[in-house]
RNA sequence: GGGGGUGUAGCUCAGUUGGUUAGAGCGAUCGCCUGUCACGCGAUAGGUCGAGGGUUCGAGUCCCUUCACUCCCGCCA
């Protein structure tokens, strides 16, 4: 590179090229003026370089005045720094460049925030000014991440023998999931495209199609609303389907995938390297959760039979049982020299959550095993020697217990899991600890409606010998279906597909679609199935996830290069923004508000 | 849709029990300074305390409403 911006960049210059004229271009970071003496520190995507000039230069009095952050080019001769001036922290702390000629090619006005600070500031102004925002070093260098991680992931996909299709952006809506984002069709009145929610159908098509293995870097559209890890309306999954295979062969890939990326771009341990498979059902009662984070080792237990003893006198949690809870507990090691306040803050944050409290107790042995604490005394000396059996506590152990339905047991368990592991400090934050999900149920009930709806993907591949599934105990049918979760953060989910029209109907129909709905939902998909489909199964891995957890960051906004806010709003773009008359009549929309 | 947190100078924040003229650091402007690398020193400008209403002799501070940002629940096959 070699033209009037510049000869070398700002990172590029070492101590043998002391003496060379060069031209280098880029922001000013800062400056240090000592009133006849200025130090310049040019940045650039590569590095900074020092530049210095004092009052004899002509120039000296216009860029003691300069703005930071406007855009430079600065012509002069690489000089050796004496030992005392070296910077270390810098690569090209051993020289500096003295200025001879200087041209602004880009200025600056007062700015809205600083560039060069370790501050945090708010999401908003950073969102608004993202541009100087992504100037910034830790932010910059995410962004840079994401793209090498992109590309090695390609390339490995294609080592593993798979090949990147394009799929249409422009499709129909889905009647399962999330909400669709609707883009209204001109030549079609009345009518609307969604964007897709993943290229679900179009990956198995691809499938029928003969290719065998697909992947793609695919954007994927979902009008659901934000959280910390989960961008609004747009997200990239690292989508991949195969031909011919059963669910091992899925894992095989990806497993080596997902090591191979994070042993690449990490220096954290992978906790396995064999990741364990654990059923949807283990993971809700060890876990209270379908996301587990494995780097935490305390594990639920269910200890409700101990209620039903004589020996037990917990009036209240026996009075619940019979009314159809169920009693849980998590044990801590070696925490009876606790104080008071430590279970205490837990049994009260717990009632923060929303539940009826932890009730709480320590395993003691003088002469006899005991329990200590506020219910402690409602247990025989036998009632404990079960429950040390039941969860493997010990003397000296704890054990916090919830008593309530399923669903709120683990919702609460799986809060508390998360919150004494915090404060016992049991989460070691140096390692990634991954884990398949697996054996997920092919329909729950929905809570609201009593209706039996398909709990994942509709697609999926009920287990078990097909001629013999039971659909009339449908909540009982479990799915070749499968998730992916690393530190408690599920990066991606999967399944085997259903490639068989058949069953397709029948699951279907157990769900509440009749035979024409699917015809009509899902008409590409079912018709293309018809005409001699490969079994096939595929998985999506979040890629913004992937990069987070790689990158070390709780927001994914950290990683995503223009973000939307929480509302969904690009405070940068003005988008969403209204739109004209004249656009609105071409589409035939008629607004209901309009103001 | 619901709950929590935050909102004070361009940026990051402090502001006691309600009490005089609302402060600091960074940035900006001006001046001094030839070896800094978060340079240093001095001065100046910069405020509808998110907005609206209320209580009070008096509100940045208390109450109500509302807006913005954020975290969480719901939602996310």
């Amino acid at each position: 590179m070699n033209n009037k911006y510049r000869t070398h960049n700002c990172n590029e210059l070492r101590r043998e090229n002391v003496g060379k004229n060069v031209i280098l271009s880029g922001w000013i970071n800062k400056k240090r003026d000592h009133g006849n003496l200025l130090f310049i520190d040019l940045r650039d995507n590569y590095g900074i370089t020092q530049c210095i000039i004092d009052k004899e230069n002509p120039n000296f009095r216009e860029l003691e005045k300069i703005q930071l952050e406007t855009v430079v080019t600065i012509q002069g001769s690489v000089v050796n720094r004496s030992k005392e001036t070296i910077n270390k922290e810098i690569e090209t702390g051993e020289i500096e460049v003295g200025i001879e000629k200087y041209k602004v090619i880009g200025s600056c006005k007062e700015l809205p925030l600083p560039v060069f600070s370790d501050q945090e500031y708010s999401e908003e102004i950073r969102l608004k000014y993202r541009f100087l925002d992504l100037r910034r070093k830790k932010i910059h260098e995410n962004i840079i991440l994401r793209s090498k991680v992109i590309s090695f992931i390609r390339s490995e996909m294609y080592k593993s023998g798979f090949l990147e299709f394009q799929t249409p952006i422009l499709t129909s809506s889905s009647p399962e999931g999330a909400r669709d984002f609707l883009v209204p069709s001109r030549l079609n009145p009345g009518k609307f495209f969604a964007l897709p929610q993943a290229p679900q159908q179009f990956k198995q098509l691809i499938m029928v199609s003969g290719f065998d293995r697909y992947f793609q870097i695919a954007p994927c559209f979902r009008d659901e609303d934000a959280r910390a890890d989960r961008s609004p309306g747009e997200f990239y999954q690292l989508d991949l389907e195969m031909s011919f295979v059963e669910q091992e062969d899925v894992f095989n890939v990806v497993e080596k995938l997902l090591v191979n990326t994070f042993k690449e771009f990490s220096n954290k341990k992978l906790l396995f390297k064999k990741f364990p498979r654990i059923s949807y059902s283990d993971a809700m009662l060890k876990y209270g959760s379908d996301k587990p984070d494995l780097r935490n080792p305390l594990i639920i237990s269910d200890i409700t039979e101990i209620f039903l003893r004589d020996d037990v006198s917990f009036e209240i949690f026996k009075k619940l049982i019979k009314s159809g809870s169920m009693v849980r507990c998590i044990v801590t090691k070696k925490t009876k020299d606790k104080p008071r306040s430590f279970f205490d803050n837990i049994d009260k944050w717990a009632k923060d959550q929303g539940a009826s409290g932890l009730a709480y107790f320590t395993i003691e042995k003088e002469k006899e095993i005991s329990a200590k604490g506020p219910v402690g005394k409602f247990f025989s000396k036998e009632a404990l020697k079960k429950i040390m059996k039941l969860t493997g506590a010990e003397i000296g152990d704890s054990l916090f217990l919830a008593c309530s339905n399923q669903k709120e047991l683990e919702k609460i368990t799986s809060l508390a899991r998360d919150k004494i592991a915090k404060d016992l400090n049991l989460i070691n934050d140096d390692i990634f600890a991954f884990c398949w999900v697996v054996d997920y149920p092919m329909f729950e009930k929905d809570e609201i409606t009593k209706k039996i709806k398909f709990s994942h993907n509709p697609f999926s591949m009920p287990q078990g010998d097909i001629e013999k599934i039971k659909f009339e105990n449908p909540l009982d049918i479990l799915a070749y279906q499968y998730d992916i979760v690393c530190n408690g953060i599920e990066l991606s989910s999967g399944a085997i597909r259903n490639h068989i029209p058949e069953l397709m109907y029948k699951l279907f129909s157990v769900a509440g679609y009749s035979k024409i709905d699917v015809d009509q939902k899902f008409s590409g998909m079912i018709n293309a199935l018809s005409y001699g489909a490969p079994p096939h199964g595929g998985i999506a891995p979040g890629i913004d996830r992937i990069v987070m957890l790689l990158a070390n960051e709780k927001n994914i906004r950290e990683v995503t290069m223009f973000p939307m806010n929480q509302n969904a709003e690009d405070l940068m773009m003005n988008a969403p923004s209204e739109v004209s008359d004249i656009q609105l009549k071409e589409l035939n929309i008629i607004l209901k508000n309009k103001k």
